[in-house]
DNA sequence: TATAAAAGTTAGACAAGCAAAACAAAAGTA
DNA sequence: TACTTTTGTTTTGCTTGTCTAACTTTTATA
């Protein structure tokens, strides 16, 4: 049985080698991504070790072992549902079922992680967009730009959003976005990067920093 | 903000006073309750008292202030929810609802509480029977006996259950009983209290242990 | 009422989880 | 190559929650 804090760190790790494409992690890089001094993921990374969760050497990077990756894709699969079991039934909004879904992910129920699954309908995507892992542990991957990468004059189909704090998806909501929501990039300049974008109808100009934390896909298919 | 072990000391004081009637608890009752030694339980008190949430001198007993006892209704209040939510909407068995929700009591979120209560229609009563306090921290009390408290020849109408472990409750559904069953109780053996009881028109003889764990009102209503 | 049993307390220990500060290695750059 | 910055490690120490073992107080009873 792993506890609160070993299913974190595990996740957090998943969650930077799905963002990134990259299996290795570093000691500071996974203590930015948990808000934790390096000494400290130090200490607990040689726990992860000795439990054969991850693999690591002095000075070297850290990978998830094939044990300890399927511990962490139980974990974001029950994040992701109680995501959508909130946004579904209880009417959470987008920007408040992150912090409840951080505390019920580690519930400890085989059975109620399946029953919430077929209640829902065994959904595939989070009220974020993001692929939510079957029972089985797979994960669909989803060929996804951010929105800065966009060339200007091609229009896109929002996906799923990266940051998942409240004031940035409030402001996601202002601009008049969502999950599936059409986007034109009308416009980059070229100083900063600022985008002017067009969504049902209305121009918005938002910060690269913002474009970069939306995914998209290019392939609008009809519907 | 309570952590999840100090939840656990206010909501067992609370189930002690509910049960028993008495307000004031000793150290050691309550170390038993939560299957720790007196010992622990002693340090732990002391801090709940820091806190104010408990009332306790030095070889006195244990009662819960105002706060403490508002803090263990909250408690109370989820476990019972959540048993509840399990049930209905789930399709838990009577004996599986308590384990999760041991765990599922100690999520920090007003909204998802009352949301859930809102989902299930504001039940007054969980799967066991017991009383489900209101979301401002009223509870109902009922005159309830126990069992093998009706005299012979009586009939009752059973409300609730002390005991919600598995052995038990698999036991009771075995008798055919649950909440809400008629029984009537044809005899009781002088020697060892054993009880005859009918339910449904079948006899059954069942020992005072289990009789002692099962709630009873006497006045039956016609339905 | 003396004494044994029950109930409660204290002291000392340990493990988990965290972090500050000092140190060591690796990588980048002039 | 030498220096600097970045990255990673170790040491030390705090806090929380638990335990065992030894001790003290209260209570029940012979």
């Amino acid at each position: 049985m792993l506890s609160f804090t070993e299913e974190n760190y595990l996740k957090a790790l998943l969650k930077i080698n799905l963002e990134s494409g990259q299996a290795e992690v570093g000691t500071n890089e996974l203590a930015s991504m948990l808000s934790l001094r390096p000494a400290t993921v130090n200490d607990m990374i040689k726990k992860l070790r000795e439990k054969k969760l991850v693999n690591y050497e002095r000075y070297g990077k850290i990978t998830l072992t094939r044990d300890g990756k399927k511990r962490a894709i139980e974990v974001l699969r029950k994040h992701r549902l109680w995501e959508t079991f909130l946004y579904e039934k209880l009417s959470f909004t987008w920007d408040e079922v992150h912090e409840v879904a951080e505390q019920l992910e580690h519930i400890q129920s085989a059975k109620l992680v399946d029953r919430i699954d077929e209640l829902l309908g065994f959904p595939e995507f989070d009220p974020h967009g993001d692929v939510i892992p079957n029972a089985k542990g797979e994960i669909k991957t989803r060929i996804q730009k951010t929105l800065d990468e966009i060339e200007p004059g091609k229009s896109c189909k929002m996906v799923a959003v990266k940051d998942n704090s409240t004031p940035f998806l409030q402001y996601v909501v202002k601009v008049g976005l969502g999950i599936s929501s059409k986007i034109k990039v009308v416009s980059k300049q070229a100083y900063d990067a600022n985008l002017v974008i067009e969504v049902k109808g209305v121009k918005h100009t938002v910060s690269q920093k913002f474009a970069q934390n939306i995914f998209v896909v290019t392939e609008i298919k009809a519907s």
